[in-house]
DNA sequence: CTTGACCTTAAAGTTAACTTTAAGGTTATG
DNA sequence: CATAACCTTAAAGTTAACTTTAAGGTCAAG
C-alpha cells in the first residue's frame, strides 16, 4: 500500500502521514526499489490510535510516550493507565471550568440585557467585567 | 502611569501590553515628552475586560471586533450579545464533547484494568480504539 | 558622571501541528 | 513518447498569542 492509499483509507493528507514518521509517531516503513513508502494494513490502525487520542486531548508528544516503541508491540499497561488517568483529570478540570465560563457569559447577557437602552460604554463594560470576575472567582 | 507600572498592576507583560496596542485592542495612547507611554486608569480596566474575554474562549480578532472603535466609548449591545449568546453555543458544545471524551476515556481504562496481564499490544490497542471509537460516535 | 532601572522600536524567535513549495524521480495511460 | 498522476526530499510557510532580542534613549541615585 502506497502512502496515498493510505491517506485515502485514513482521510489524513500524505503530508501528515510522512509528518507524523518524522516526528517518530509511527516508525520508519519498508520502503519499494523505487523508494516509495509501503505500509502495511497495521499502520492505518496507529494513524486511527493516533487520531483518537488527539481527539482525546492528547498531544502529539504525549501520544508518541504512549505508543509502544517501535517494532516492540508491547505497551506498558501501567503507564498507559496512569497517563490516561491524568488525563481524565485533566479533561475534568477543564469541563469544569467551561461550566463556569458558561454561566458565566449568560449570567452576563441577562445583565446586558436587563440595561436600559442607551447604557454608555463604561457602565456597561463595568457591569459585564464584575460579572464575569464573579464567576470566574466563584465558580 | 508608565506602562510597567500598569504592568504590575494588571499583571501582563509590558511587551504583552504594547503587542495588543499594535493589535488595535487598546488605542494608541498619549506619550509623555520623552515618548514614554502614558496611561489612564481606564486602560486597566480594558485590560482586565480582555483577559476576561480571553477566558471566556474569545479570540483577540473577536475581541477586538467586540470592543467599542477606540475614542467612541459605544458597544453595540445587539452585536455583543449577539456575539456571547454564539459564544456560548460553542461553549456548550465543547463541553459535551468533553464530556464524552471522559467517558471514553474512563471506559478505556476499565477495559484495560479489566485485560489479562499479559496481552500484546494489538489486542488492547484494538480495544481501546473501538472503546474511543464508540464512545465519539455514541456521544 | 556613571550605573542601573526604566522606556522606545523593529524584527526575529517560540510552540504545535501541520501544509506548502521547490525541485526532481517514477509510473500508468493514450 | 508525452503527459498526468503519482512518489521523493528538504526547507520554508502557517496560525495565535505572545516573548525575546538588539540597539538605543531617559531618568533617578550616589
Amino acid at each position: 500500500m502506497k502512502i496515498g492509499e493510505l491517506a485515502r483509507e485514513s482521510g489524513l493528507a500524505p503530508s501528515r502521514i510522512r509528518f507524523y514518521e518524522r516526528q517518530g509517531l509511527i516508525g520508519s516503513i519498508d520502503r519499494g526499489l523505487n523508494g516509495y513508502r509501503q505500509y502495511s494494513r497495521g499502520t492505518r490502525q496507529v494513524l486511527e490510535i493516533i487520531v483518537m487520542a488527539q481527539q482525546a486531548g492528547f498531544s502529539l508528544d504525549e501520544i508518541r510516550n504512549l505508543l509502544p516503541p517501535h517494532g516492540k508491540g508491547d505497551w506498558s499497561k501501567d503507564r498507559l493507565v496512569a497517563a490516561l488517568k491524568t488525563k481524565v483529570a485533566e479533561v475534568e478540570a477543564l469541563r469544569r471550568r467551561l461550566s463556569e465560563t458558561q454561566a458565566g457569559l449568560e449570567a452576563v447577557i441577562a445583565r446586558i440585557e436587563a440595561t436600559s437602552p442607551g447604557g454608555d460604554c463604561f457602565e456597561n463594560a463595568e457591569g459585564i467585567l464584575a460579572g464575569l470576575r464573579d464567576q470566574t472567582k466563584t465558580g
